[in-house]
DNA sequence: GCGCGCTGATGACATTAGTCATCGCGAAGC
DNA sequence: GCTTCGCGATGACTAATGTCATCAGCGCGC
């Protein structure tokens, strides 16, 4: 042992962020060295505090949690990334895999796994969400990339002319791609694959 | 002072109860006395315990917490209740009011406001979020409860001869209140008013 | 008791959205 | 080298959406 586990906390919400900090500072083998509300601040507080876990939620405003997560897997950050969120989404385990974060809890969980998920991944474990582990696959998204482009701009209200042009693409093609991703959602209108996209976290 | 305001603690997340359950227990003059992880826990806590004040999330499994609140008012039972949500949004926060709810607070703010706001709640105080006494109303929904019916099967997928029949009106009727929902949102197709209403909580 | 807003309805019309067949190009995969 | 798949495009349809004008009953406010 070579001292506390230095941990910084990134979570959008006051309360919750409040709530983890005091729990976790009350651990005598965890420190918190800093707490952040946005993606943006966590990025930055990794950088000055060089801590070993960056405990993080992903819904944040700017940056999301899979966002720096991303990023930090780019700088090839020695920082080990938990995430901790509420979404059980198959779209988010996904990304968060791709961005080769060590761990992935859910706020279901009981508290007690928090600290246990944080010393566990401290240790170089790989600690996943058991619900994650096997529900994520059988849901995994049949679309391509350029479809789920497709299907953002849909699930926002956009007609086909405007993701025509948005996406520079001829109107027709737009109505024929779109048309790939209702058989695929196996829906019958754009709202309906909206709401089930979203549903499922393709977006 | 009759002794320790004795609260039940409603909320779905399981580490967001247990961490703030944790904190308030360490106050001196507050007891948790039950916890709950959905609404009808929720109710079934406050019949048994008959605690001074609930403090609940508003989006659980089953029944809300504005289901609770409103439940509760409707038995008249002297259990004082206080939401404590993410959501910023104007309908709840009048949902809220109907049910003549003691208190609003949003977990953005911070942890030491929660046992602040229960106290004063206890106290016979009035306590809502400062943010929302003022944003609430300005952003009313214009939508009548008819159209807000037909918007929430819009946002589902619906199609125009699916809410005639669902809702028992004519699919002109439909299209003709559809029409007056895109107006009155400002939006051009119904996609984006789903999006809108969404975003607005005004589902 | 007159007006107004909500509810519900027709019908005619213009515009979008969705389906299908078919084509070209390039990059993998075996 | 041939097939499969993703991407992008036309064109010709059909069906679904959205717009507008207009009407009628009901309840509420002043």
């Amino acid at each position: 042992m070579t001292g506390p586990i230095r941990v910084v906390l990134a979570e959008d919400q006051g309360m919750v962020r409040g709530a983890f900090a005091e729990l976790l500072a009350l651990q005598p083998d965890i420190d918190v060295v800093a707490t952040a509300a946005t993606g943006d601040d966590a990025l930055r507080a990794v950088e000055e505090q060089r801590p070993d876990v960056l405990l993080t939620d992903i819904e944040m405003p700017g940056r999301t949690g899979l966002d720096v997560a991303a990023e930090l897997h780019r700088r090839a950050d020695p920082a080990k990334v938990l995430i901790v969120t509420t979404f059980a989404r198959g779209g988010y385990l996904r990304r968060a895999m791709e961005a080769e974060v060590a761990g992935y809890v859910l706020k279901d969980a009981p508290i007690a796994d928090l600290a246990d998920a944080l010393r566990r991944v401290h240790a170089g474990e790989r600690v996943i969400a058991p619900e994650l582990a096997m529900a994520a696959w059988d849901h995994a998204s049949p679309l391509t990339d350029r479809e789920r482009d497709l299907l953002a701009e849909v699930a926002v209200g956009a007609s086909n002319a405007e993701i025509a042009s948005r996406l520079h693409l001829a109107e027709g093609t737009v109505r024929n791609y779109l048309s790939a991703v209702l058989a695929k959602l196996g829906v019958r209108n754009r709202t309906e694959a909206a709401a089930t996209a979203r549903e499922r976290g393709w977006l």
